[in-house]
DNA sequence: TCAATATTTCTTGAATTGTTGAGATATGCA
DNA sequence: TGCATATCTCAACAATTCAAGAAATATTGA
């Protein structure tokens, strides 16, 4: 993961509605969620969500998919997990001390 | 974590010059650094170092301690891994799929 | 084709945030 | 005490971002 990607994706989590919405569709899992159920769990108003939903896609948390008149928000959990890998790559400089300071969220590959 | 704290990290985070800071300090583990040598990785005027290191301080992600007449900033781990676990608490429901949604930072118990 | 549902787009105004540069504070040493 | 180093604070300006509501687009079924 590139810097520029990163900042996308912590910036599109900067906002409550938007943070809402991706910890609804995280625990959504693979079914993800229409458009109308997410604005409605987050407490946005349809153009809203539509706005933050557009907001996350662009930062490529999550993917939509049209199914009929619905359009599903799916989260995009290699880039969840890449932001996550981003963040503590080369913890410690690569000799972790006593503390786990890389055991949560530690993944080498990403 | 709560919502209003999961949001002050992201959004600390959602700066270039803190995210590379961050990042630093990450690598440099329990021994932290002080906050010259940090603007200075990460491109920042002192004056500019000082303000982003505070917003970090002030997100809780980073510990400022004193010694001599340095100040030593050192990256405070568990709300790091805090923050990720906020950010895929329930993921799947609790009953992940096929894919590894829930496998590179999964802590139940942050 | 017409009506209803689901979602997106557009416009305006308000609020937040980043940058810069100078000046202030705290520490260490002669 | 007086100087140099390390870091922090402050004020004005520019840029980005969010919210609200009305209107437009796409899909479905009668």
């Amino acid at each position: 993961m590139e810097e520029s990607q990163a900042l996308k994706s912590l910036s599109a989590l900067s906002d409550a509605t938007r943070l809402r919405m991706l910890r609804f569709l995280v625990t959504a899992g693979e079914d993800g969620a229409p458009a109308g159920s997410i604005g409605e769990h987050a407490g946005a108003a349809p153009s809203r969500a539509s706005f933050h939903l557009a907001a996350l896609a662009q930062a490529g948390l999550v993917v939509p998919e049209r199914v009929s008149r619905q359009i599903i928000y799916r989260v995009d959990f290699d880039a969840l997990g890449g932001l996550m890998g981003y963040l503590i790559e080369d913890c410690c400089g690569g000799h972790p001390t006593v503390r786990a300071c890389c055991g949560p969220a530690k993944r080498t590959g990403a």
